[in-house]
DNA sequence: CAATAATAGTGTCAATTTAACACTTAGTCA
DNA sequence: TGACTAAGTGTTAAATTGACACTATTATTG
């Protein structure tokens, strides 16, 4: 009855470092498609929710814990693993730039940032996976909070500004984009400023509903 | 390494049916719950991908192919089936109201169609499945061409305007509608009429990308 | 201490989109 | 031919969106 089949999550771990929106990749060290790179991702446990299975995959890989963590799409043609029938959870994560830095140094070899845009091969169908959490994280973009997931805890609204920038790969309009977000009401200004350099210094701000996505408008 | 978990999909069939947004349930014939309503679904064959599976069952309880199919959302508590782990990857598909009466005979007993404010306690966490499908439904006409899944081959504005009318659950002004509508050149003239009762008659118009689902602004 | 360099911060107006609203038309039947 | 019933049709005000350019603040340097 059961048909026996394998289950596992992978997850398309976001973030946003050297101005660019990044993927986490891991190099597969054994077969199939051993030395290629892949999404991290692992079978689900026996009395594991599937959730968690995806929390505690994005922990190992990238020691974070606590970020924002979506369901994407389950992907299951019976070809898509030569090994014999999984059945693959995708998510998607996002994690805010500081938590990246932190992370840098695990296992420098096997782990690497890549760029949407300089992408290697991947194993299994994990292109079709990481086009499509793309997709819906510039969707996401225009109709709720999701880019606030990518923020340290205090920002400027020009750091801000650069990550839809970095996500829609098109220039926002300043004033504009400041009218916006303040309307929505989901920042506030913590009082403190960041001087840098030579220039004006910045207010900061932080979110006000730390850890939700709300839908808006 | 599997884990060995079961793989099913479960599928929430939505069409309108007298003035109501209804949602195909059977009634289950075997422990556990059973005697309960439940959304229609089966075990994942061997061979066969995801999407194929739901189409199956589809075709199983209702008759109907070639209608609108979409993947939900994967569930996988641990605990949600009793029997062992299963993993459930729901779908939800719309039937067009006149193919449902063709289906109204077959097994009278065990099948039933039940509006969204008349259901019964559902098995499993069917209850949770059915909301989140309602709600992608309900989200959808707000920004696709969604609701013409509903529609017959050819179908009055007045047919059209009642389904968003149905799901939406209040009134739709008739003349932004008609404006909107036909500003989304989605539909056409066939060139008919279709003439009822003591009234004038209405223009009949089709969908020119019949199963496409397009996004729109 | 004045000039410079670099980013922060700010408001208006036109264009577009959305939302509200009521009467005429075409047909059938009595 | 009058009454009934749903079909069909435009205008206007309000709200939203999008385009656009200058002043403010700081640190550094001559």
């Amino acid at each position: 009855m059961s048909s026996n089949v394998s289950v596992t999550t992978d997850i398309v771990i976001f973030t946003i470092r050297d101005e660019a929106l990044k993927i986490l990749l891991i190099r597969r060290g054994a077969k199939p498609y051993k030395g290629r790179w892949a999404l991290p991702g692992g079978f689900l446990h026996a009395e594991e929710d599937i959730d968690d299975c995806a929390r505690r995959e994005l922990r190992e890989e990238t020691g974070v814990s606590g970020v924002y963590l979506e369901q994407l799409y389950t992907f299951g043609h019976p070809k898509r693993d030569p090994r014999g029938r999984v059945v693959t959870i995708a998510y998607y994560a996002l994690i805010p730039s500081e938590r990246v830095q932190l992370q840098a140094a695990t296992d420098a070899e096997a782990v690497g940032w890549f760029s949407m845009d300089e992408l290697p091969r991947l194993a299994f169908d994990h292109d079709a996976i990481l086009t499509m959490a793309h997709e819906r994280l510039v969707a996401k973009l225009n109709y709720s909070t999701i880019a606030f997931q990518f923020m340290p805890e205090q920002f400027t609204l020009s750091d801000l500004q650069a990550v839809y920038e970095i996500i829609r790969q098109e220039p926002v309009d300043k004033r504009n984009f400041r009218k916006w977000v303040l309307g929505l009401g989901h920042i506030e200004e913590t009082g403190e400023e960041r001087r840098e350099g030579t220039m004006r210094p910045a207010r900061l701000y932080r979110t006000k509903y730390r850890d939700t996505v709300a839908i808006i408008k």
